[in-house]
DNA sequence: ACGATTGTCCAAAGCGCTTTGGCAGTGATT
DNA sequence: AATCACTGCCAAAGCGCTTTGGACAATCGT
């Protein structure tokens, strides 16, 4: 059953119900009725695709996940992240249109993606340091809001950020003020923008008391448990192991966590253990009166929500100068996290 | 740029430019040289909703992301599940448009994820036992394919699912035959189907050797690691605990080996713990060489990639007879399990 | 009483593509 | 020389919707 049947079957143009069920004002309210009545008991849905190619608007924005190459792994965070966009985005009545892509394939993905009219513009994820995709979405000349930033030129692109600096820096101060001297720490891969910020903020906390920053115990790779329990196991075999460590995520804290117990030792007591947190619904950090780990805390959902947000304001009104967003995380301590033990 | 400028600038009709690029064959190989440089050149891209408009087809699949309502918990599962039918998908041509709904919405977001033409099919995830939405999809008349299943009516519907009963079966006579008699059930939530069909799983290898199943050491709940340490240091507690833990994901595994740890027991040789792992990837459990978990294994990733298999076939022939794959899952033995503690 | 509004409705022209049906020209077959 | 089958191209009709630019009454102001 299509607009022109219906109209047919009632007896109207195909302009007049059409009007009608839009909500246009030169139909009167009898009429309206009895289309909104006909449109109903027909079943009657507008197909999109006509719809969209009438008003030019897609009523749907792109999202390219990232994948990192070698091992194809799929970061959890996402799994969040989409989910609040998605919510954010649904009340508005848009859809989200999904790809995957390896590296080497993201600008064809792009490029095919507004293979025009697919999506009305573009939310991009896990944006690496320096990272050509900017320019080539800049280039196609479409609306879009990037999760997390790339170094240079902050200003001249939409994008919505946690301070992964200030969250690092501050989180280490913690360790710091606790008496820690040998603090390690356990990254994200470093080509990430989000974890060579993450990586500054914790220098710089470091040098600002003099301290210096020992590569021995500073490690870079994806955020798995595992690799959270092979670095630690590693760093606590040393001659000199770290008293404290600070991880990227929960999962890699998880995976310190467990290295700790393995080599004997108990967590907040001789080994403290800060993380950054991006609140994953599944896998929470204790509960929210008693966490177990001393995090720098952001949900990643609510990130989702807000660049949602910041996209459909930018597809409203594309003209206006960029926005950026800048969130901050919250340190909150939990008993993973105590004074440096005595020698 | 669109086909009619391009056809213009060639001094073509549209037909022959939409054929030369199409690679129909009335065309002569000089003049698809031409049309095909010059579309490259003028970076032409067709517009997809009018050409699906006009084929009839949307080259995109629906999938729609279940969030359980009250918590709006998304599971890691999905992650992992979407890289797989994406990447399937992909090399199809085809995109994913994802909804989130809750389980009210769900009816409102299925119908209007095909108001008409946005996609060719859809996949549904995590049905509950009984499912109404299997009605409504058949009702729509629009290919799908179920991952999990509905426990009734299986073979009148595409479904893909691991032989979840299968595995818990297997997974329990491990546990059993390594002399273990109090084994501990922690479950997902059991409306949804494949947790039943897991608990039937264990409850029939318990049976089998006349064992009484204890409902005080089954539990059921989302699978989050703070899950799995509740529950697993209340069952530790009782006047007699279990020997040993079947649980239901590898989040729930590492919660139950906190608590074993919290309470100064081993895991393995105290506490013996069986898990079930979607061989989600960024969560390995350990290495593949040496895991850390005694776990049936069933990736969910493949099955992203199986259920998109499937809707393709079933988008490419609509009329034939609908397909199920039953996927076994396979034990793989790790120190976590061992021969029940002698009194 | 008249033209000027206003309230309702419609025909038809797009949106950008695919596809049907046809039309010239060429060479091979009767 | 007439027929046939190709080859290579095109005009035009959709696909199902929105939207422009009227048309036709009924109502209004003066």
């Amino acid at each position: 059953m299509n607009l022109k049947d219906l109209a047919a079957s009632l007896g109207l143009s195909q302009t007049t119900v059409s009007r009608a069920l839009n909500g246009y004002p030169e139909v009167s309210e009898a009429t309206r009725k009895r289309v909104s009545a006909a449109a109903l008991a027909h079943g009657y849905r507008p197909d999109s695709r006509a719809r969209s190619l009438a008003t030019g608007k897609a009523m749907a924005v792109g999202l390219v996940l990232p994948m990192t190459a070698k091992q194809e792994i799929v970061n959890p965070v996402f799994a969040d992240f989409v989910a609040g966009a998605a919510e954010t985005l649904a009340m508005r009545g848009y859809d989200i249109v999904l790809s995957l892509a390896s590296e080497e394939e993201q600008t064809n993905v792009y490029r095919s993606m507004l293979s025009k009219g697919r999506v009305d513009g573009m939310i991009m994820q896990a944006p690496l340091t320096g990272d050509p995709r900017i320019a080539l979405l800049k280039d196609l000349g479409m609306p879009f809001v990037v999760h997390g930033r790339v170094s240079d030129h902050d200003d001249e692109y939409c994008w919505m950020d946690m301070d992964n600096r200030h969250a690092f820096h501050e989180a280490t101060d913690h360790l710091l003020d606790l008496g820690h001297v040998r603090v390690a720490l356990l990254n994200g891969i470093e080509a990430m923008d989000f974890a060579h910020r993450r990586r500054d903020g914790f220098l710089d906390a470091l040098s600002e008391r003099g301290l210096n920053a020992d590569p021995e115990i500073m490690a870079s790779s994806t955020m798995t448990e595992q690799y959270g329990y092979n670095e630690t196991m590693r760093m606590l075999a040393l001659p000199e192991p770290p008293s404290a460590i600070l991880t990227s995520s929960l999962l890699v804290a998880m995976g310190a966590h467990r290295a700790i117990e393995a080599r004997g030792l108990r967590m907040g007591l001789d080994v403290s253990v800060v993380t950054h947190d991006d609140g994953l619904s599944y896998l929470p950090n204790g509960t929210e009166d008693a966490p177990i780990f001393t995090a720098t805390q952001s949900p990643v959902r609510s990130h989702g929500n807000i660049c949602a947000e910041m996209l459909l304001k930018r597809i409203d009104q594309d003209k206006t100068p960029p926005i950026q967003t800048k969130l901050k995380a919250s340190l909150v301590v939990g008993p993973s996290s105590g004074p440096a033990p005595t020698l």
